[in-house]
DNA sequence: TTGTTTTGTGTAAGCGTTTACATTTCATAT
DNA sequence: ATATGAAATGTAAACGCTTACACAAAACAA
């Protein structure tokens, strides 16, 4: 059995109230005590029981993390910055997937409500707005901890948003590849989560205040049953052969505008000669391809960064900002001529 | 403030331990009883402080997940199945990112010297065998709770490793390859963890058993500044530059055959005609790339579903076999010819 | 009825900490 | 020496839960 403070504090020949000011460097402890203590905890080894300890702290030093599903490439950097973040700042995290299927909200359910968590971050804009009683579940949790939502706007006391404007962002690379000449430019999307929304309109504003006929054809979403790259290579393919056509494709995350390449090397179109593709999140899949994939970059460490920030501001009680937002930069590679 | 189990014993006219029973599912209480405490319980929305239940049951119901990087694909994949099925067995997982530098080992100490979780994964084979020190660490923990290895072997009590035999594995796809014809064959690798040395070990019996001449003039190490894919075949480049000729790389990991893939591309070889390239793990970058990329599958999920059995029939203190060995297959895409 | 189980419920101790408050020790000023 | 206050340490309650044990109620047998 693990030792207990009350085991070091006999070894020691003091009482377990200097132990564990020993163990918080409390400052009212005198030194030679100190080291007698430390001394006995290093021989034998004691560590901490940290479910005890949140009893009397009445705190866990432990934020709750929620995914959909953290071995996506882009949720996964997230959920490895935020950790990183946390940890830097003496707070444990507690993953959980919930899965993208909303109605086993439950899961999750249980890791909120146990609130042994003194915070709560939402990883990615899926968890936002399908409907009411998702919101409804958000305002719930903002009732007994912070929630930090990590790529998404929702507006509510003690909910803190951090984003990337995903709108503004689509709007001026759209633009940029309209104004380069490219004037039938595909959009090509598949699960419409909040920031998919947002994308989406930064591409419609674009194509409208460039007076672009008819681009409401070439808005392509994805099957839901289309999952892997070459299912969705495939729908764009049966698309364009009904469509009129076009000459660029913005996809809404890279691993769609990977899709659109692999169509267009299918369908023997030259990149970027016939066909400029446009990703987004800037993964590590923009390497993979040739060409290389010009690609949206949302600055998700500095988002994190700005995150964990701003949690801890909100933990130690002080006023923060509920809405922070950062812009997308355009980082140009090789299918694209811009 | 949030409610305690005596809150609401007290609205329900009952006594703590018959909510706590309610709670529990105990067997021994009235129907009645349970359907009134239940009732309050939804109308005031209690949740359970899971810290003081940890205390009374003197388990967390978690398990500490040590990883060096969550964002690398394959770890986090890893990371995602691990999460899953322990959360579907009513175990939470705290996820712990070490870093690759060994020496900050003081970070994940923390964790599971703090030994709130029940047991401990250890996911990638690279936390084996750098230094006696390093092992010493692990036979430190398993003093503790169980320690699951994936990925990696290491023998010791209490400790339970599942991998992969991807000696083995590497063994047979070197040999088909050469088998097809192709016998000048470059190994690129990288760090060299517990199974990067297996699979190492699995290419050189390979090529020694056929009799390969000088093959060790054309095992590559990536220099430890080379992450990048584009730094890595450059690298590759100049290997070549002045390596005697090969017509096959297995690389030991995905990435580095995309990086492979991208030298050849630079360099006007064609692929699988002038060179085949070989991957492992079968991760998503295997769709990316053109041609897609044969690697080996090192059947993850399965793994990852044997570990947490393992784990439970442990906790549960039965006898559980301490290894447990899967072998990897090869799935043939079209960077190779065999 | 009375005694004997069986079943359901309550009481209280314990889990390992933190910390307000009480107490002791010690240095300094008188 | 003695009083005084500061510094160091100890005592004990509290945190919210589980559970062994004690007890009461109900069900059954005689």
């Amino acid at each position: 059995m693990s030792l207990t403070i009350y085991d070091i504090s006999k070894k020691a020949d003091v009482s377990i109230a200097t132990v564990s000011r020993v163990l918080n460097g409390s400052p009212k402890v005198k030194e030679a005590t100190r080291k007698k203590v430390m001394d006995i905890i290093d021989e034998y080894g004691y560590t901490p029981n940290s479910s005890a300890r949140a009893m009397g702290l009445k705190s866990m030093k432990t934020i709750g993390i929620l995914c959909a599903d953290s071995s996506d490439i882009f949720l996964a950097k997230a959920v490895y910055y935020l950790e990183q973040n946390l940890q830097a700042h003496g707070y444990e995290s507690l993953l959980c997937c919930t899965g993208y299927n909303m109605d086993s909200k439950k899961n999750y359910a249980n890791l909120i409500l146990s609130k042994k968590v003194d915070g709560l971050i939402l990883v990615g804009s899926n968890f936002i707005g399908s409907t009411e009683e998702e919101n409804q579940y958000i305002i719930d949790c903002s009732a007994k901890v912070p929630v930090m939502i990590l790529n998404a706007s929702f507006r509510h006391d003690n909910v803190y948003c951090i984003l990337c404007d995903d709108m503004n962002s689509m709007y001026r690379a759209t633009s940029e590849m309209y104004d380069s000449g490219i004037t039938d430019i595909l959009y090509l999307y598949d699960v419409l989560s909040y920031s998919g929304k947002k994308k989406l309109d930064g591409y419609r504003m674009a194509m409208q205040s460039h007076h672009a006929p008819d681009y409401e054809d070439l808005i392509c979403k994805v099957p839901d049953d289309c999952k892997s790259i070459e299912a969705i290579s495939d729908y764009v393919t049966e698309f364009a052969s009904k469509s009129r056509p076009f000459h660029g494709i913005i996809a809404a995350d890279d691993q769609l505008a990977i899709a659109a390449i692999k169509y267009a090397q299918k369908n023997g179109i030259s990149i970027p000669d016939d066909l400029s593709v446009l990703g987004y999140n800037n993964s590590i899949l923009t390497h993979c391809c040739t060409p290389e994939l010009t690609s949206i970059d949302s600055q998700l460490e500095t988002q994190t960064r700005s995150l964990v920030k701003t949690l801890l501001g909100v933990l130690a009680g002080q006023e923060m900002p509920q809405k922070t937002v950062f812009s997308g930069s355009l980082i140009k590679r090789s299918t694209t001529n811009f």
